[in-house]
DNA sequence: ATGAAGGTTCCAGTCAGGGGAGGGTCAAGG
DNA sequence: CCTTGACCCTCCCCTGACTGGAACCTTCAT
């Protein structure tokens, strides 16, 4: 299989693919003509790689749960301790978005959105303390 | 005022006020020797630039929301459109957070985390249709 | 023989800064 | 007068996870 085949079959992009493998995530064999050969197992890893991204696993965690998944003899506590420190991760980050999402919306909410310059979202950050109202 | 008293009154790293002169946000004036001299105004814009910054505009919407504060004609409608806009942006990182979140936490939820090599997570990353359960 | 559609490598850019080297400046103390 | 330490300066490389593009090669169909 060439590459064109793998990224229509796996859905990501060829360059992604290359990337993968100049990070050593994956090692396709080369033909003769210096195309990059992939097998089933390749096309595996390629999967395993693109859900784990899916679930914002960063590319060093992809690294940690492939060893994980060839490791026969893993614990699966050590697979689910890197899932439960990324998921404590996504709850910071959903967290901040919360907050900014709040204070932002009441500021929208606020805001006449007519032909008038008056707007109480510049106020808000050019740090008017917004009091006594 | 040099940059590390705007630094600790503004809350911003020296680093990051350097970082904004570079791009053209601020344009302090400089002392004989070299050194940057902040004035009243530069430490409202950098204050300006924080607020906006933490509430997760972009550097370019920073810049956008810098012009429309110093235009005393604008249109409050044009910063709600702004602000609305980011605002459609987080609510859809939350919803792919929450969405990784929900997955993520379901498989670690089947997890049983012991020494053995069984793991539920792993074999939804492998691929496994996880059907007929 | 030619043209299109694939493949290859390598370089640069993204975003918003962070880290550190190498060096100049300033105020206080000995 | 000299030194010490705390500032400040510029410059360059690094981050994550790719993406875009240039320049070039291979394969296949016409």
């Amino acid at each position: 299989m060439n590459i064109g085949d793998v990224s229509s079959r796996s859905g990501l992009p060829a360059k992604t693919i290359r990337y993968y493998e100049d990070i050593g995530l994956i090692k396709p064999l080369r033909s003769a003509n210096g195309y990059r050969s992939f097998v089933a197992a390749d096309l595996h890893r390629l999967a395993f790689l693109g859900r784990a991204r899916a679930l914002g696993f960063t590319i060093e965690d992809c690294r940690t749960l492939m060893a994980l998944y060839r490791d026969e003899s893993r614990a699966s506590a050590d697979v689910k301790h890197l899932a439960q420190e990324h998921l404590s991760k996504i709850e910071g980050k959903i967290r901040d978005l919360q907050t900014m999402h709040d204070t932002l919306s009441e500021l929208v909410k606020c805001c006449a959105g007519d032909d008038r310059p008056d707007c109480p979202i510049l106020r808000d950050l050019s740090g008017i303390s917004a009091a006594l109202s």
